[in-house]
RNA sequence: GCGCCAGUAGCUCAGAUGGAUAGAGCAACGGACUUCUAAUCCGUAGGUCGAGGGUUCAAAUCCUUCCUGGCGCGCCA
């Protein structure tokens, strides 16, 4: 809707500049914007005080004279006035509105996407946790966030992957492997002081237990390194496939697991680390190799392989990095913990010692979740092992509320996640509110079926029967869900998404309250029944993007 | 010390490309169920947008200084 009415704006300042009335020949940006106040029109635009100074024309006038040239023939804009210092505000006609019911009818499961990002490759990764624990609420936002940021980014018109990186080669699987091999000795009988650097959570236990039941004696038997090994790799599957369910608990599937180990088994960090060399990219010093990000905005330079010949987390992800673009990604969206910021400088230089641009890597910074329960804290302690897990959240409050709660702020500001909150089933739970609206809908269905009024079909109504103030702000909001996913997309902020959810709930069930959908007359009942689906396909749209489901009843 | 992020109503937070009188939810107060689900709605009250300076016709938004809070500054991962 407004990209229609910003060409009819630039073909007038076309028309004006060929005729001579202006004579600035710039087309600029066309600033076009939803008025936060009704009797400024459905749209208004700046444009004529952005062309007063080089115009050399008082704003006012420049508007009349784009008012006077617009063309007003297909039947979109209504009423045009000029306002305050020079604000056009444009009044569409309640044609066009209603229009958007029909695209919405005729779209169905599609309306709300658009083809923003013309087909571009993209790859999402998140989650991404070490394979050494099960993941934990902090990593349940970052899933939710990430998911969410990859499906806005689909129903945008980019290509998605989503990918979820293991960190099975650093030295924190060794120590896996040890605090698993320990608990077996245990076990077996052996008694100890369990060392404090080991993972300390019950689910080590379980996990000895386990390999004592696979394997019995055999591993008091082999050498300690080969036991180890043999832990690490027994608990990292263990655990990486106990994530998985987590996950898909959660209703999130990854399309690729990719371990960091191959990379070393393919020989690619080596590659890598020969490509930047070759590139010019590094330095000896004291033993070390260095890569040069410094001189591409990191604050210092980075250890890729250290004096005892070891790469470092950094040389595998400079690999990772280079091998992402050479799977054909044009942009590649990484979902960090935000304590993790401090490594984004470096990234970035990757990205620039590589050739790329830095905007070809997003990095999207997600902060801590604060639990609490009925406005208390939740302890969590991760050294202890003492932390509440994802799959206690889920089985506690809810995929739904889980999800919802996870998306109801901008990722890189704190969230408070209140348990109690989040199970409760009142208006103070936002979750609710939203799917309720939804269930209203399909209960005034299944009472207009019992009426044998069916839900009509495109092209089924009259449209002139929608003539209240609240329908029209209905057909409004709904006409707005394309551009809010393109805008979420883009800005890769999930959150608008929710925001447009909680708007278009709170007008449909302030409409409920006022009218009633199914009235004495039948042209006004099918009609108005009409425009209750296109709320609903909407609904369901922008909650399925999101991971919530869209209940039928509640 | 340096860097990043934040500071908006009592609380939790929105405010897309700078726009007109800064919004929502919760909490507070007052109302609405013989009507398609009251998990809802209607109304009232609540603000020096952390502080100062600057750019602009126009600043919560951009620049700058300062204050406060969080995080990060390894040949760790």
């Amino acid at each position: 809707m407004k990209d229609r009415l910003r060409h009819q704006i630039r073909q007038a300042l076309e028309t004006c500049y060929r005729a001579g009335t202006l004579h600035s020949e710039i087309i600029p940006e066309i600033g076009l914007e939803v008025p936060a106040r009704a009797e400024h029109g459905d749209f208004a635009s700046n444009i004529a005080m952005v062309l007063a100074r080089e115009e050399k024309k008082a704003p006012r006038r420049i508007a009349e004279i784009l008012i006077e040239t617009l063309n007003r023939e297909e039947g979109i804009i209504g009423k045009v006035e000029i306002a305050g210092p020079g604000f056009i505000n444009f009044f569409l006609t309640e044609r066009c509105w209603y229009g958007v019911l029909d695209d919405i009818v005729q779209s169905g499961v599609s309306y709300g996407r658009s083809r923003t990002g013309e087909g571009k490759k993209v790859q999402v990764e998140f989650v991404s946790a070490n394979p050494t624990g099960p993941l934990h609420i902090g990593h349940g936002r970052g899933a939710a966030t990430g998911d969410a940021v990859a499906s806005v980014l689909e129903a945008a018109g980019f290509s998605v992957q989503r990918e979820y990186y293991i960190n099975d080669a650093g030295n924190q699987m060794e120590t896996l492997g040890r605090s698993i091999f320990l608990r077996y000795l245990e076990l077996m009988g052996e008694t100890m002081n369990f060392p404090a650097d080991c993972y300390q959570g019950e689910y080590i236990r379980d996990l000895a237990r386990e390999v004592a039941e696979v394997e019995g004696q055999r591993i008091l038997e082999i050498p300690e390194e080969a036991a180890i090994r043999f832990c690490a790799s027994f608990g990292g599957k263990r655990i990486l496939a106990g994530i998985d369910e987590d996950l898909r608990a959660f209703g999130i599937r990854f399309d690729n697991w990719y371990s960091e180990q191959s990379l070393f088994d393919r020989g690619e960090v080596e590659r890598g680390v020969a490509l930047v060399r070759e590139k010019g990219l590094c330095y000896e010093k004291e033993g070390a190799i260095w890569f040069r990000t410094s001189d591409y905005g990191d604050d210092k330079d980075r250890v890729l392989v250290r004096s005892n010949g070891a790469t470092t987390y950094f040389a595998s992800d400079v690999a990772y990095h280079k091998e992402k673009f050479d799977r054909g990604f044009d942009m590649v969206v990484d979902v960090w913990g935000a304590d993790h910021h401090g490594y984004v400088p470096r990234m970035k230089a990757v990205m620039a010692g590589l050739g790329r641009r830095p905007e070809d890597l997003q990095v999207i910074l997600v902060q801590l979740v604060n639990l609490l329960r009925g406005g208390q804290q939740v302890a969590m302690s991760t050294r202890s092992g003492e932390f509440v897990t994802l799959q206690e959240v889920i089985e506690e409050v809810g995929k739904d509320a889980c999800r919802f709660f996870f998306l109801m702020r901008r990722s890189d500001s704190q969230l408070d996640f209140d348990l109690e909150l989040a199970k409760q089933q009142s208006s103070d739970n936002p979750v609710y509110y939203v799917q309720y609206a939804h269930a209203r809908v399909c209960s005034i269905n299944r009472n207009a079926a019992e009426q044998k009024i069916a839900v009509p079909e495109l092209g089924e109504i009259d449209f002139g029967r929608l003539a209240l103030e609240e329908e029209l702000a209905l057909a409004r909001i709904l006409s707005r869900f394309p551009e809010t996913v393109a805008g979420a997309a883009v800005a890769f902020e999930p959150h608008r998404v929710i925001f447009f959810l909680q708007e278009l709930a709170a007008q449909f069930h302030s409409y409920y309250n006022r009218h009633r959908v199914l009235t004495e007359d039948m042209e006004t009942s099918r009609a108005r029944l009409y425009l209750v689906n296109c709320v609903r396909i909407v609904l369901e749209n922008a909650l399925l993007l999101l991971g919530v489901s869209a209940p039928e009843q509640m």
